[in-house]
RNA sequence: GCCGGAGUGGCGGAACGGUAGACGCAGAGGACUUAAAAUCCUCCGCCUUCAUCGGCAUGUGGGUUCGAAUCCCACCUCCGGCACCA
């Protein structure tokens, strides 16, 4: 074997050196150059640095950002292109828990095997900007924007139902439970009652909306965030309680509905509240207080899974009050229900089974009255009826159209003060703080009175008291008593003594895991800045981020967290754009195959045996196997690990291979053997320039100019032209394939102008740098070939003298003629009527209409 | 149930309303080699044919158009999100 060939082992670990030493990516921070050069901020969703490593699915995004990052530099941005580490958070604990170990040891253990890793794929990222969310030096800044939050009371303490996790021991977000459980790990999650510290998302939910338009995000998570914002506007509607009697109760009680539906309040046949309604045990009727007080009872004691999934059958028990319809004067039975939520709008329905399945479904099983009030189309036959129609049975609403009745609806409540216009939004306000160790301590203490007790009274630390590190504790786990990790603090930390003399006990709550995120990518502008979070100027001029590229599953939680924060600073003045991310692209998910036996148990992929009729059988125990996609995970044995593949191929056919897969934003099945395809196009691209038997320059190169070899010239500008706009819309897997198009045409060439290839090796740069620079070098070069600018390419290159014209008759292809581009078009006619291939598919009939498309084809219509 | 997205060879996937299947994987045949690896060349949607010619093909059925994978309507399947949000 030749020892000349393409070794990337060799080559790879070299060049990352070089980049090093010579400083090839650091982002420019000279003035000047900031004010000559337009910039390009590139940025990845940061990893939290997992002890498993990187997988395969990681370095997706990562490449797809890297070729626009170098590719920008050559074109003559100044680009900032960053990572770091969203470190703090729950399996470091956890880990730390079982370890007995401080989780910042093995957090850091971690972010090292990560950096490791990441750093063999060659990408272009100035390490010294690298944030770790978990440093005091990055926390101390996440603290000091929690007290300009907290400064404008958009961070409050409140009794509120929250989500509490029994297995981790902790609360959780709305955002991160789902059918009753934690997102993540599918540990159960129950109601409970408890004091926790609260974010306002929901003073900028309007804001949070409307400046979704003007961004450019996948349609979908726009969509996402629009549904989880949940706005809709309806009405609020008073509603007097009497008794049985008719009579108003004591204190004259009343209470509020919200709907979107105000024109079918004709229709409203009786009113519902949430178990948790504050109104209910006031109202109820002696005769059905024991019922209720059961049934509310039983209501508290579900947990949210029960509530949502068993209660497809409604339920509910009638109080025994009875509310007056303000349109009509009606007495509607209240009932108590809990298909009607407390924490959506005012926790009581006004229902209208003829419009609203929900309420005909309960008017049906308690045998209450339904009235139409929009009259359903002839051959209507279902029950509740939500189209639009004339209304009817609905006074002086009657005739008029959905939208129509619903303004004239508002205008007379308003008038009779019984209701008014009204928005509500499902987005409730940000659940902000764990009960863990290893997140950011809150800035603020609670001040202790007369007898050692928290007296209620909150202050903010002041900004020179930052960063509140976090304390050396005993254990990672709550106290026996259920508080916080960080209560088990000595007091040398628990207790402080304020300036006026008074004693206070810190916050032991600390923040989630998506406060840090929430403002990296502002940290990286200016990440070693310790006067400031970052300079004002340099925000001004690298925001907002042009690129982001990350998963999908953060559609909803990290992004809308972050616009949230980035809006509350643009609010202070210190940042100078509304939105943080102009453009976001979400990465599809690498699936890979898995194999099961019929039992259910996974095999290795290096356990399979491929037969030639396509079965699946176990090497180890011949058990016949089933293959399906599905998404990596360690107890399907069908995780692949990055190092793995560069072991085998190098860091550059891993770049190519991840992005010439598919295109970026679909799922896609990884399969290792297919790397074969990308890893022979380098070696392809290696034999242009070395000779394999040598080690020396292939003896085809040339010193002619790159013209000399017309038809490859052309093809090397139109690869100029399809990589460069292929990069723009990040269509990495046809650029991949032009260059392959291209290569296989050099090769094939009887000679090669170095010209040539200089230019190919640039555009080449971006997607596997470690080859181009080797081969660059190898050229004599003395300069690194990522700092080269982009190649240009002519215009006048990129369109062929001769086409094939395509001859059709009545739309199928019949003939095909090589003529010049521009022959013009009665020419073209012409030529298409002379061809005997086409003409004979008349069949002696007269060509009714002749479409000439210049430059492509002609069809004749017979 | 509601809202998105997608259905193209054995596989991953290409295709401004204009030659469907680029590029790659797998497969078949051949060259080089003592042999293998590597490399190079040829073939590779289905049907028909010795071969051409041809016919059929982009989930299904309609429609618009000179011309539809692409646009419109209905349906089927798969994936994702939301889900008693009044």
């Amino acid at each position: 074997m030749s020892s000349h060939r393409y070794d990337p082992a060799e080559i790879e670990p070299r060049w990352q050196a070089a980049w090093e030493e010579r400083q090839a990516f650091r982002t420019p921070t000279d003035p000047e150059l900031l004010r000559k050069r337009p910039k390009c901020y590139v940025l990845d969703m940061f990893p939290y640095p997992s002890g498993a490593g990187l997988h395969i699915g990681h370095p997706e995004g990562y490449t797809a950002t890297d070729v626009v990052a170098r590719a920008r530099r050559m074109q003559g941005f100044n680009v900032l292109h960053p990572i770091g580490w969203d470190a703090f958070g729950l399996p470091a604990e956890r880990a730390a828990v079982r370890e007995n170990e401080h989780p910042a040891k093995i957090t850091a253990r971690n972010v090292d095997n990560f950096r490791g890793q990441i750093k063999r794929l060659g990408f272009s990222y100035d390490w010294e900007r690298e944030v770790d969310t978990s440093s005091a030096d990055y926390y101390r800044w996440t603290q000091w924007i929690f007290l300009k939050l907290y400064e404008r009371g958009l961070a409050y303490m409140a009794e509120v139902p929250v989500n509490w996790c029994p297995a981790l021991g902790t609360v959780l977000a709305n955002e991160e439970v789902k059918e009753g459980v934690y997102v993540e790990t599918g540990d159960p999650v129950e109601r409970r009652s408890m004091k926790q510290w609260m974010l306002k998302i929901t003073e900028y939910a309007e804001r949070l909306l409307d400046d979704l338009e003007a961004l450019d995000w996948p349609e979908h998570v726009k969509e996402m965030q629009r549904n989880w914002i949940g706005k809709s506007q309806g009405a609020e509607i008073t509603f007097p309680v009497v008794g049985a009697d008719g009579e108003p109760l004591d204190g004259e009680p009343s209470f509020t509905v919200f709907t979107t539906r105000p024109d079918t309040l004709f229709g409203a046949t009786y009113c519902v509240l949430a178990p948790e309604h504050e109104l209910v045990a006031a109202i109820t009727s002696e005769a059905q207080r024991t019922a209720v007080d059961e049934y509310v009872t039983r209501a508290r004691a579900k947990t949210e899974l029960q509530r949502t999934d068993l209660a497809k059958e409604k339920t509910g028990v009638d109080t025994g009050a009875f509310a007056i319809n303000p349109a009509n004067g009606e007495k509607l039975p209240i009932w108590v229900a809990d298909y009607v939520l407390a924490s959506y709008g005012t926790g009581a329905i006004m229902a209208v089974p003829g419009q609203d399945q929900r309420d005909w479904d309960f008017a049906e099983t308690y045998e209450l009255p339904i009235v139409r009030t929009v009259q359903p189309p002839d051959g209507f036959d279902g029950k509740a009826y939500l189209g639009d129609g004339p209304a009817i049975n609905s006074g002086f609403l009657d005739g008029l159209e959905v939208e129509e009745a619903k303004q004239k609806m508002i205008d007379w409540l308003v008038q009779e003060e019984k209701g008014t216009a009204r928005v509500e939004y499902r987005l409730r306000d940000w659940l902000f703080s764990r009960q863990r160790y290893w997140g950011e301590p809150f800035p603020v203490v609670h001040v202790l009175g007369e007898d050692g007790e928290p007296s209620g009274e909150i202050v903010p630390l002041s900004e020179d008291q930052l960063p509140v590190e976090l304390p050396l504790i005993d254990a990672y786990k709550p106290t026996e008593d259920g508080r916080p990790p960080l209560a088990r603090a000595s007091d040398d930390w628990l207790i402080v003594t304020l300036p006026d003399g008074r004693r206070a006990r810190r916050e032991t709550n600390t923040m989630p895991q998506w406060a840090g995120s929430c403002w990296y990518y502002l940290r990286y502008i200016d990440a070693d800045n310790d006067e400031q979070a970052w300079d004002p100027e340099l925000e001004k001029y690298w925001m907002p981020v042009d690129l982001y590229i990350g998963g999908v599953e953060h559609a909803v939680l990290h992004l809308l967290y972050a616009r949230f924060w980035h809006k509350v600073l643009f609010d202070c003045g210190l940042v100078s754009t509304k939105e943080p991310f102009q453009r976001l692209f979400n990465q599809g998910m690498i699936l890979a195959h898995s194999y099961e036996d019929a039992q259910g148990r996974y095999y290795h992929p290096s356990d399979v045996e491929f037969g030639d009729d396509g079965s699946l059988t176990a090497k180890s125990n011949g058990e016949k196997l089933t293959s399906r996609v599905e998404k990596m995970s360690k107890s399907k044995l069908n995780v692949v690990n990055p190092d793995d593949v560069i072991a085998e191929y190098g860091a550059d056919s891993l770049r190519l291979f991840e992005l010439f897969l598919g295109p970026l934003d679909q799922q896609k099945p990884w399969s290792t053997r297919d790397v074969e395809g990308v890893y022979r196009f380098l070696q392809r691209v290696w034999r242009l320039v070395v000779d394999p038997e040598t080690g020396e320059l292939s003896g085809k190169l040339t010193d002619e100019p790159g013209e000399s070899q017309d038809e490859l010239w052309r093809l090397l500008h139109k690869t100029i032209q399809k990589v460069g706009d292929d990069i723009d819309s990040l269509s990495m897997n046809t650029a991949i394939s032009q260059m392959m198009i291209f290569t296989n045409a050099a090769t094939s060439a009887e000679e090669l102008p170095r010209e040539t290839v200089r230019i190919f090796l640039r555009v080449l740069s971006p997607f596997a740098p470690h080859i181009a620079e080797e081969l660059w070098h190898r050229l004599g070069e003395q300069e690194l070939v990522c700092n080269q600018h982009w190649p240009v390419f002519d215009e006048g290159l990129v369109v062929d003298d001769l086409i094939n014209l395509v001859i059709q008759v009545n739309g199928k292809k019949r003939d095909m003629l090589e003529v010049p581009q521009d022959t013009p078009k009665d020419e073209l006619e012409k030529l298409a009527l002379g061809s005997e291939a086409a003409m004979k598919f008349l069949e002696g009939r007269e060509p009714k209409k002749v479409i000439v498309v210049p430059g492509r084809l002609v069809n004749i219509v017979g």
